[in-house]
DNA sequence: GCTATAATTCAACATACGATGAATTACGGG
DNA sequence: CCCGTAATTCATCGTATGTTGAATTATAGC
């Protein structure tokens, strides 16, 4: 058995399992309780591959969650849906998109609770693909503060559901939930101004 | 100067200021990365001593966590407020209550993410403390969903606001927050059913 | 085909963690 | 006033972590 040395095939194969293991290990345990050791082993790989291919943790981290959904995603599928509709499209394409166990979003949350850097990466993830493109096409004045209440609750269902596994919510499925929550976005986007957010 | 040996004074201070500083810093790293030694110098005490009084890491996480709101404040709370009015004042009694940086809740939620433990109890407290006594209020087949709506809402304000810290949501006071959410809480609870969450 | 270079592992490091046991000091009941 | 007991610290252990440097093997360019 050959145990030392460059191994015989295709090694950006290997960089993919291990961006894989990293992916999914984040996602399961959360940036702090994720060890590298734990990551090397399951994209069976030393723990320095790893050293050696992204330098140390947190560029692996960052590295693992970049490129989940694009701007343009949510944008191009905002387009051409009439306005009483959008709530619902939203709250579907959201959830279908990032309501797996084992998503990007799912992992950044985790990461985010106790890890300053990724909630960072998650704040300005939230602020590109949620609410930009939604301000923008609302194109109100208080539309960022529309756009972020609709974020919130997106949150408020992936965190309930995913990580705190309140049962009511993890037993629903993505129809029903969008038949719940699709409403409400769809409230906060076009029901005519209220008392307002901040400045 | 002592060193050693028991000191004068009352000692339950003593035991106070550590579960005090247990839960400012759980609150504000999360559950692993809230070292007991940081804990301890936060204290002004010496690792062990808290060894001596909780046992471990995690018992002392739980008596951090044990009695921040009981059900029946929310129950209480509730007591003869018009229908119309519910939704409201749900929103406000959890967010003032919640809405603090190192509140137990977002102390909860913080460790929820990374530690399965604290996910149980986050869940717990949820059913226990908002779940349970709404249904109950509401009195119809699909109260609890309802309820988990509610509560999925408000944990993501509060994780938005607090653990990713968007900023139209850090920005917002309580009054303004309240103003928006509300209506919603409002709807979930008493409008007329939709197409339904899970059985 | 040779060789420089990249890929990969092994071994080890310094550090920090949670836990434990022994020692020292103050308190409280008789 | 004395003595058992509780409160508190010190010292240390075993373990796990992220990181680093040296050694080994396959690949790609000439």
């Amino acid at each position: 058995m050959t145990r030392t040395g460059r191994r015989p095939g295709d090694p950006s194969v290997t960089k993919a399992e291990i961006l894989h293991a990293a992916r999914s290990t984040f996602a399961e345990l959360g940036y702090e309780s994720a060890t590298l050791r734990r990551i090397a082993a399951t994209a069976g790989v030393d723990v320095a591959l790893i050293a050696h291919y992204f330098g140390n943790k947190e560029s692996l981290f960052v590295a693992a969650h970049d490129l989940p959904i694009n701007p343009s995603d949510i944008a191009g599928m905002l387009d051409g849906v009439s306005e009483d509709e959008v709530g619902e499209r939203i709250a579907r394409f959201s959830l279908s998109m990032l309501a797996v166990d084992d998503s990007p979003a799912i992992s950044l949350m985790r990461a985010a609770s106790t890890n300053a850097p990724a909630a960072a990466m998650l704040r300005e993830f939230i602020d590109r693909t949620l609410i930009d493109p939604i301000a923008e096409m609302l194109d109100v004045e208080d539309g960022r503060e529309r756009a972020a209440l609709v974020a919130s609750h997106l949150l408020g269902v992936l965190f309930a559901r995913h990580i705190v596994g309140v049962r009511e919510l993890a037993a629903a499925s993505i129809d029903e939930l969008v038949d719940a929550v699709g409403p409400t976005l769809q409230r906060y986007l076009t029901e005519p101004a209220w008392s307002g957010t901040a400045t």
